[in-house]
DNA sequence: TTGTAGGCGTTATCAG
DNA sequence: CTGATAACGCCTACAA
């Protein structure tokens, strides 16, 4: 590979002067400019990212790291992280623990050193100094782990709230909610916290199930509702992330239950999981486009040292009325 | 931030001792040793990555190139090169041309840095010169550009010949395909020209309808199958990759046909997008597991620089019987 | 407008 | 067993 000072002998000029072009740092003459943009092109000279890295005290790349790729959730939220980051010039390193500790601190050692520039956290299950003593940028989506790390969430009191109007609306007596196992600080437990109040309030049965991250693949939740439902006939009505509600709907219709009538869903996030079946789900569902690019925000704000407006930046959620409830 | 340096004066020894111990690269007195692991700990050092990637000449990151990581094809093969590349102590870069060719080009012109030590690619349609005189090692899914560039890929002639026999067996008449766009090189052609071939020699007859990688959500999908329904009512199959199968599936189920007595639907890919639908879909599905394992296993080779076995690596894809053909 | 020199943090080579 | 020194490729003072 060519380098800099391979450019600079061809063209008879110093390095110095070919760093100007390649960065326009300072004034070059016309004529030796030329000569070295064809020596560079001559030589199909590309600069070695590491070494300006390594001066800059920055690679230009963000980590994110997350429970899986393969829940939607996530991978739509990488999605537009990526097109964010690309936006402001930034690649994306994408991480996922695979619902594992051990992945998850070794990847929290691996970002400590100067290989990203800053970190977005899906998920934060280890102990609490890994991420208080984490001496770059970093922001998380969903988790509070204190009041200096940034977060960008959804509403998930109101999520919660509308949710629980649907299953109220269709009268519902006997409902359950998916929830994934309580990580600390998780900041979507409050829409469960309010999806049950509401509908305890309306005099209806509440009943939680946990489930842990990753620990269901599609095959495993439907098995998990098959069960469910079978055991607990009086159960009309669920709320789950889109997958899971997925099965659920699934379950139900193979049951032989009428829905909307008989048995209500309402799926929550809302990515396009939530239309791909038969019956378009009702959901409540978050910002993904608009969160990603707050989170971009924030953690480039970080990065450039810029002051930080606010730490905790949380977006509307929107309910879309579907077939399920 | 500490560095070796650092924690060479803390310990009182010199900078390669320190190093000596990082990397267990030579015999170190275990005082000497306890004092360095002590400073250390004590400075919280973690090593600069650039700088030993610069020394080293390898960063330890492995780039893919995708046209969008929302696809579950490649959400999910993403998710096993992801946890391959883990397991052999690289992370990944997952990168998006979202559809847009000037986004291809930035990407590729960024790989040719040393920022990462290889490029996996789900997408290329740029001019060949990008591919041939790319100085690092490449490896492609699905697309042969030349007779030295790696690629790994599923059976797509037996697959196109699977699908193919479903729709024979069910009696179809006339049956839609969905091609994405033809990009050049693209070895699932191959897939689509047997799945004609088969069916036109079972009397059926086949249209081809292409479609544009990323041009299309799953609402554009869903438009698209409405679409076509109504204007084709003598249509009575369509293979389709798993999203916009599940999009006819609906389309189809929603119009009133009754599916498979009418109208048949074969998924390609045989994600769990095939199976979210109240109707299990009859799918052929790739081994991404394990075309994700081959990719890793291929790249790292070229990387090494060991001798890599075979530039085209074919793995088997499996037929799964569902409910709607 | 251009060149020289030193340093970013790490590792390997070669002495001691 | 340990230490000094020279790379790796690039960039920015500081000079000329």
């Amino acid at each position: 590979m060519a380098t800099i000072r391979d450019v600079a002998a061809r063209a008879g000029v110093a390095v110095c002067t070919v760093s100007r072009v390649l960065n326009g740092s300072a004034a070059v003459s016309p004529k030796t400019k030329a000569r070295i943009t064809d020596a560079m092109a001559e030589l199909d000279y590309v600069p070695n990212e590491l070494a300006r890295g390594m001066f800059r005290q920055k690679s230009g790349i963000v980590s994110m790291l997350v429970p899986s790729i393969r829940h939607m959730f996530f991978g739509n939220l990488a999605h537009f992280v990526e097109r964010e980051l690309y936006r402001h010039g930034y690649k994306l390193m994408l991480c996922s623990t695979d619902g594992k500790k051990e992945r998850e601190a070794e990847y929290m050692r691996t970002f400590r050193s100067n290989l990203v520039d800053g970190v977005i956290l899906g998920v934060a299950s280890l102990d609490l100094d890994v991420y208080e003593n984490f001496k770059k940028p970093l922001i998380t989506t969903d988790i509070r782990i204190n009041d200096s790390i940034p977060v960008v969430v959804s509403d998930n009191d109101t999520g919660g709230a509308l949710a629980a109007d649907a299953f109220i609306r269709r009268g519902c007596k006997c409902v359950i909610q998916l929830i994934s196992a309580s990580e600390r600080f998780v900041l979507s437990l409050q829409r469960h916290l309010r999806f049950a109040a509401k509908l305890r309030d309306a005099g209806i049965a509440v009943q939680d199930v946990e489930i842990k991250w990753d620990e269901f693949d599609y095959h495993g939740y439907q098995e998990l509702a098959q069960s469910i439902l079978d055991a607990h006939p009086e159960i009309d009505g669920v709320m789950a992330a889109d997958m899971p509600a997925c099965a659920f709907l699934k379950a139900a219709i193979r049951m032989g239950r009428r829905v909307p009538e008989e048995f209500c869903v309402v799926a929550y996030d809302g990515t396009y999981l939530a239309h791909v079946n038969t019956l378009d789900m009702t959901a409540v569902s978050q910002p993904l486009d608009e969160m990603a690019a707050k989170m971009v925000e924030v953690l480039l704000e970080l990065i450039d040292g810029s002051e930080v407006k606010g730490t905790y930046v949380q977006l509307p959620v929107s309910f879309r009325q579907g077939e399920t409830a």
